[in-house]
DNA sequence: CGATACATGTAAGAAGTTACATGATTGT
DNA sequence: ACAATCATGTAACTTCTTACATGTATCG
């Protein structure tokens, strides 16, 4: 993460430039969806928004509202529409695929909204790709390691390459998807 | 993680259980398999092992080996195995599935050498059975929230209910190698 | 009137990241 | 001589966790 944001920061940014949203929105949304891992807590979530704030990536306007208690309506601001593209629009390594593969995720879960479904179907390609030349060397590595692994221990792994091998077949029918939906335009 | 205990500290403990290993050898392992994403910097290792240390769950003694720089093999103590043993027993909960995956899985792959084959067997049947609630939950909201959701959304969110069924497959099918382990004694 | 949901934050401490420091041995 | 591998650690910094603090509005 040589930008300085970390995931959190990533998925903050992703959700408020879907819907500005306040602090508790954003808690509420990782409270209560089975997506991502991130933390509900607040001593995560506010020192994480007044890190973007810092740098101007976001900008929060305090809601005159319906008598509530102050609510702050955080926006993207010019910067970090541009920060978030940036991050979205990274090539796809190997090293994301068997260390930050959750963050590919919610790269995606993000990038039709923010860059077309052009750049989603680019995307999708890539990771097919990439996926298409991981499983093989997972698989290679089950085949010649496993069979002096313990049986509990070459399982485990095996089970990490049917997650990587049900991904592949999950990004195969994403692209088909998205070029339907082009197509169909 | 009431313990105190981080999960890189079980994942140190339960390779130590394995074979008695230095902190070189255990950070070989974690840059070198594809199993866990454990950092393999030795500024987390080795603090990670001294902590260990200080609750006396390991113990450290130096090789006067063959002449190579000094080199701590480390073993668990009595109190490590009665530590080991408490973490790998807990029983799996729904919180377990949705966010500490990765901890169950790194927990069956200790679990057989640690316990035995029967403790194995009923930890996959928990882990089925768990499984068997958790997957058509996620399946409703799929189905409940997807129709509002962007599409990008709903296919990130497929995508993490596609790697829960596979891992379904995966432990009905690790249940019944486990079964067949037995019956065929 | 009490519980719950709304709403934002801080403080202390634990743990991880990156980078640096140190030094021996082995192979070329 | 030099690079690579073996081998163990520390320091500064960042971030997350847990727990606390504070206060409003709504519902029964």
């Amino acid at each position: 993460m040589q930008s300085g944001i970390t995931l959190l920061g990533y998925a903050l940014l992703g959700l408020i430039q879907q819907k500005p949203a306040s602090g508790y929105d954003l808690r509420k949304i990782f409270a209560e969806t089975p997506m991502g891992t991130f933390s509900d807590s607040p001593g995560a979530i506010y020192p994480a928004l007044l890190r973007l704030e810092q740098r101007k990536l976001i900008q929060g306007t305090i809601e005159a509202g319906s008598g509530l208690r102050q609510r702050k309506l955080l926006r993207l601001t010019v910067a970090g529409h541009a920060e978030l593209k940036t991050w979205l629009s990274a090539p796809i390594t190997q090293d994301d695929l068997s260390h930050r593969s959750n963050e590919l995720m919610l790269r995606f879960a993000f990038l039709d909204h923010m860059l077309g479904e052009a750049a989603t179907l680019r995307f999708l390609r890539s990771l097919e790709a990439e996926l298409r030349i991981y499983v093989p060397g997972l698989q290679a590595f089950l085949k010649s390691h496993g069979p002096k692994m313990p049986i509990s221990g070459r399982l485990a792994l095996e089970s990490g390459v049917l997650g990587y091998e049900a991904q592949l077949r999950w990004a195969s029918r994403a692209v088909s998807v998205y070029e339907q939906k082009i197509k169909a335009k």
